[in-house]
DNA sequence: ATCCATCTATCTATAGATAGGTAAATTTAT
DNA sequence: ATAAATTTACCTATCTATAGATAGATGGAT
């Protein structure tokens, strides 16, 4: 799961096969749909997984007195800049219309997710803050710079 | 290339083929390599032309002497409410490491321009704008819902 | 007569997926 | 405690579909 959130987050949902997750394991693609019997399966497994781990990290933030939307930028921030990774859902969003149902699903969770959390310490602008979000990271890995997230969202920190 | 740019536009660089732009257009796929060799041409053609589209239809905005955040924000409206289309170059740019290098050079020069043509009204402001507009346009899509999009931007109305 | 736009046919690569087999670990029954 | 049964996690081999791309033929327009 980690190999595959790291090739969707590079190359998308079209864009990363059994055969790479499962040569960059160490084993054959028939091994990997022993454990995802299908594409979706591994994907939506990837997106919920992914969704959960980031509100464990928001929860920490929250722990730790920070404020909701310098969390959220902090965490997209350090995926970009220690990885060089945009959001999974973000990239799975923009496949949209060639996601099967259950992938376009969990992106859509990881979205309502986000909004909602604004929302409750930002109310009604929930929406805005997270499209700035997913929008910088889509422009800073268009542009190959860190400086355009930062240009696009300095004032959220 | 309307056609490709239309399945482009809704199922990414990878989500479209020759096949489907010929079925569409009524030709055989090989008919489709006559005039745009490699994929890369093609997307590239229409990465390009729809740059300067946009264009076109800002410089008419201004014309009529329209706010240039609004021009933007409606024109990005008009197609997610016409067609359910988003930014073409905001799909490329998810697609990102997948992507040609001519294909991501094409995306990135919108990119650029767009940020170019906003700073030029709203020093300083351009990519923030920007990543305002694709991210909602993002977050719309995967909600299905025009009202993401309206909600996300209200505030450059 | 030549050129353009299309066709048919085909190549090679790769995709997701499945069938069937195997060795080792684990669980169950005696 | 040990033998038997089962499950786990892999494997090889293969199927079918589809991808991008190319070669060579055809027919109409200039």
């Amino acid at each position: 799961m980690d190999v595959a959130e790291r090739l969707i987050r590079t190359h998308g949902y079209g864009g990363f096969s059994f055969r790479e997750v499962a040569d960059a394991v160490g084993i054959k693609s028939a091994s990997v749909h022993y454990h995802f019997p299908t594409k979706p399966d591994l994907v939506s497994a990837v997106a919920k997984r992914y969704r959960e781990r980031f509100s464990d990290a928001l929860d920490q933030a929250e722990a730790r007195g920070e404020d909701r939307i310098k969390a959220w930028r902090d965490l997209f921030q350090k995926a970009l800049e220690q990885d060089g990774l945009m959001c999974l859902c973000g990239i799975l969003a923009a496949e949209g219309d060639s996601l099967p149902p259950e992938v376009a699903q969990e992106a859509f969770a990881f979205m309502e997710f986000g909004i909602a959390s604004l929302d409750a310490s930002y109310p009604g602008q929930g929406a805005r803050i997270l499209s700035q979000l997913e929008g910088a990271m889509l422009l800073s890995r268009s542009a190959g710079s860190l400086d355009v997230f930062r240009s696009a969202t300095q004032d959220l920190a």
